[in-house]
DNA sequence: CGGATATCTGTGATTTTCCTGAGAAACGCA
DNA sequence: TGCGTTTCTCAGGAAAATCACAGATATCCG
């Protein structure tokens, strides 16, 4: 089931109506404060936990409708800490967090089952997306909720990654991408320089500021070339997308 | 019967709507676990069981449409193992695991009778197409005849191995073939490296994530070689699949 | 109008990602 | 056993993406 909010979000929920529940494992407290935020800004019910035997003990009584699930923990294996959460929650849906240098090996199997991983340092925009797909796919939020944004003429899929606008395909990078999303997932609403690097940049990122500016005008020649416009800049205050015809 | 969710996949369910149950028997708990959680991801229910015992008591009160049974269990034979389910369940088909050298005559005796089998270490693809296969054969879901993909022009038969594009036939290798199954069972989506490597090769294989972009490469040269190209790069996402027209 | 500030965008260096040829090793089969 | 096929590693090179920098342009305000 999604709703949408008065800001034009749309979140998910479950199919009684309650909040979507995820837990979040790391033994890092600066990701768990940085995770349990934006996630929460999602609408999502957030617990945390900063050990493999806090994980077990929380999914048990918090029974989540996803885990986010470091991969390094103190205490535990990352796949011991999965073993026991399936054996109370069989079907729970996994997003993995792994080192980007950790070799590459230890990763076999993990998306196997329909589960995901993203590599550290990730971006927000990241994780809140790879959830959503994996709680759309569970099962846990009705089915029927789908994988494309659709703000007036333009249309983004989750899924095949695939932007349009008016029909006419577009061809978008990575980053252009992630940023495209966080727009259209925020429609009529401003979002300022931080926000949008906070969200689509990862979290260590230490460039210039100004690299927002950089693929906004990459995004506008792609999306608003010659049409008229759905990019808007609020000069002191960020950019917004909206249909064209308002 | 079949569905499609969502996603565009199609699951197997019974004659009366509800899902597939199958049985998976191993000893090592990795093995079980790692099936477990790539046939649930089927949409099917799933049972386990670590030896000849417990196989047979599940079996009896979980009555599965199907069984995944290692022939090297710590309490009795396979052999003994099917007897016994076999009394139960006069038809249920068997998938059988076995280590690779294992002495195969034995093996295609049991094979005849609608069995089938995989050696180990196996792909999670090979087991569930295998699974799929005799799930259909054996009526437990109806529709026995649809065992062929379509994307566009391309075809693939799931019983016959037969690929053809534009009424072309085309000859794969047993990588490659598993490779376009999977992503021809996915269609328009984008699907990672990650999620193709532990899907596509067997889940011990322990050499370079490259071996994927090599192999898209070989489907490339046979499947799009001076056609409309149907295999795409999202970069730094994945590949995806899709018909030639869009 | 003119200066201050904010935003836009062209250029190019750097890094990342992907593609593919060559060949070694393993396999299948006669 | 020997030969053709298949799988896979390795590495070079091509292509694409990311980003810093800086000058151009727009906007605001006195």
């Amino acid at each position: 089931m999604t709703t949408t909010s008065p800001q034009g979000r749309t979140e998910l929920l479950r199919p009684d109506g309650s909040p979507v529940r995820v837990l979040v494992v790391d033994d890092e407290l600066s990701i768990t404060e940085l995770l349990s935020m934006a996630l929460r800004y999602e609408g999502w019910q957030i617990r945390s936990a900063g050990d493999g035997q806090g994980a077990v003990q929380t999914a048990r009584e918090f029974r989540p409708d996803a885990v986010v699930l470091d991969m390094m923990l103190p205490d535990m294996d990352g796949l011991a800490v999965l073993g026991r959460l399936r054996r109370d929650l069989p079907d729970v849906p996994v997003l993995f967090l792994t080192a980007k240098d950790a070799v590459e090996d230890r990763i076999a199997g993990l998306t196997a089952g329909g589960d995901d991983y993203v590599t550290k340092p990730f971006s927000l925009e990241e994780v809140v997306a790879r959830l959503r797909g994996l709680i759309r796919r569970s099962g846990a939020a009705d089915r029927r909720s789908d994988s494309v944004l659709v703000v007036g003429d333009l249309t983004l899929d989750e899924d095949s990654h695939e932007v349009s606008r008016a029909g006419e395909n577009i061809h978008l990078t990575a980053t252009e991408f992630e940023l495209l999303r966080f727009l259209m997932r925020n429609p009529r609403r401003v979002l300022s320089k931080a926000q949008i690097l906070d969200r689509v940049w990862s979290y260590d990122f230490g460039g210039q500021a100004n690299v927002v500016e950089l693929y906004i005008s990459y995004l506008r020649r792609k999306i608003d070339a010659g049409r008229e416009p759905m990019i808007h800049t609020r000069r002191g205050a960020g950019y917004l997308i909206k249909p064209a015809a308002s």
